[in-house]
DNA sequence: CGTTATTGTCTGATATTTCAGACAATTGGT
DNA sequence: ACCAATTGTCTGAAATATCAGACAATAACG
């Protein structure tokens, strides 16, 4: 039960376990709450060990500590754990902590209010896309993306705009090859996400229609940082029906936000 | 420089720290983060060594496994930091995961687009109050307090709500005597807090005229959870010369979103 | 420019924490 | 009613993470 189990959680923080050996607090609560934020529910404390590879007893230790101080709690009677309210009030602190953050917060507030669509804003986490914070379309018509669960880069239009400053070399050297496969089977060429990520460039925005999923056309803006460089992206996800008046006039609308967010004088 | 330091930190974890002794490292995170968050900027390694009695060796090790899991980042070229970004994603997995903590969340971005008013979220901690959420006016005048941070008790309207369930008994067990002191130098008695605590129970909601600070009428409207416990409020955060006509219009609304966020019959 | 404080990195020793495993108490399946 | 799996709590022992302190390199200050 050293290596081969599935999902178990490897936190660059501490790199192998060798055979016999012991980890530290500080990573295994690392690896707890990467565990807890992919799993994305509650876990029980048996599982919570198995999947960060840790023994039962230590992983109680842990928890109740983390109990204490908030940053767990319990959910439910029945042993379950999730997230505590300590960790809200840190993320609102990380959150808050810049203008700019909070100018781009503000900006998906007021566009969500304005346009009623499901708004995001991405960014890349290592070589996997994020994303970063939301706003749910308030229609019927809901796909709710989980922020913070990291998704394939070629998947999404806003992957094609945060590489853009790629060679082609390098696209290759960063992107897994697993990560062409999408959910339903079928393969990007990677030639044919290269020139996307091109095309992205060029244009300052991009899209992908039926992508990720069959319901959905994702458009995406660049937010750039005093350097010119990419580093968040804002985006509308729409239902793929959406007439093309529509989209364009979203569009336009998407691209003046992200412009007004940049930092860069361009 | 063990007992006599200003600022330190003391989390319930652990107990007293007795002279010559080592500590677990998950406590020294949990106490680092805690005492990020009442310093509510960046800080220099150095200084969070003094603030949480860590030796700074131990600090900077600390320091750099949070980093390099990006529950903490670098702010600035001069050593600074501060919350990273996946403390931003476990907040957000926090604040969604469950229902009606949603709802209110929707139910705050409402009401701060319609009335363009400052509306939060309150709760207590241990015996201090907090801000959990809040939108702030969109006006020039903007009180902004932090989310998070703790406050005595007696200076907010919200506070004589949460306290409803107590006996006077309780009540005088549960608030430290110091919290009945206000910034500006004025006590209040406790016999009128009592009172007001007594008049909030009966009346359904509370406000209070130019308490904590000179320049705002705060009012506030219980949420209660499928017990009927009063464990959080709704309320606004008003300019003190908001005329009688638009406070009342304001409390109605207030009280009504209140009572469609609980969870009990009654 | 000399003096004092701070920063970031290392080191070796020991006080402590992690770990394996045992335990009783539940739970669940058949 | 049986057997198997799980939960939560304890234990002692070994491995090691925390600690004090030293160090060079800047920075702060008069």
């Amino acid at each position: 039960m050293s290596d081969g189990a599935t999902g178990l959680i490897e936190t660059e923080a501490g790199a192998e376990p060798r055979n016999g050996e012991r980890r530290r607090g500080i990573d295994r609560v690392i690896m707890l709450l990467e565990a807890l934020l992919r799993h994305r529910a509650p876990m029980r404390v048996g599982d919570i060990a198995k999947m960060i590879g840790a023994p039962r007893s230590t992983t109680y230790e842990i928890v109740n500590s983390l109990l204490e101080a908030e940053m767990l709690e319990n959910v439910g009677t029945e042993g379950y754990v999730y997230f505590g309210r300590a960790m809200h009030l840190f993320g609102w602190a990380y959150s808050h902590h810049n203008a700019h953050y909070r100018r781009i917060i503000e900006t998906l507030d007021k566009m969500a209010a304005e346009t009623g669509e499901t708004v995001q804003l991405c960014g890349l986490r290592g070589n996997k896309y994020i994303v970063l914070d939301c706003r749910d379309s308030s229609g019927p018509f809901r796909i709710s993306s989980d922020v913070g669960v990291e998704v394939p880069i070629p998947w999404t239009a806003s992957g094609r705009l945060l590489l853009g400053h790629m060679s082609e070399e390098e696209l290759k050297d960063f992107i897994p090859p697993g990560d062409y496969k999408l959910p339903d089977g079928r393969v990007i060429a990677p030639a044919e996400f290269f020139s996307d990520v091109a095309l992205a460039r060029r244009q300052g925005f991009s899209e992908t229609v039926a992508l990720a999923d069959r319901f959905t056309w994702c458009m995406a803006a660049p937010i750039r940082d005093s350097y010119g460089a990419i580093n968040k992206t804002l985006c509308f996800v729409l239902p793929v029906d959406t007439p093309e008046a529509r989209r364009s006039e979203l569009l336009a609308l998407l691209c003046e936000r992200a412009r007004g967010l940049s930092l860069a004088g361009s």
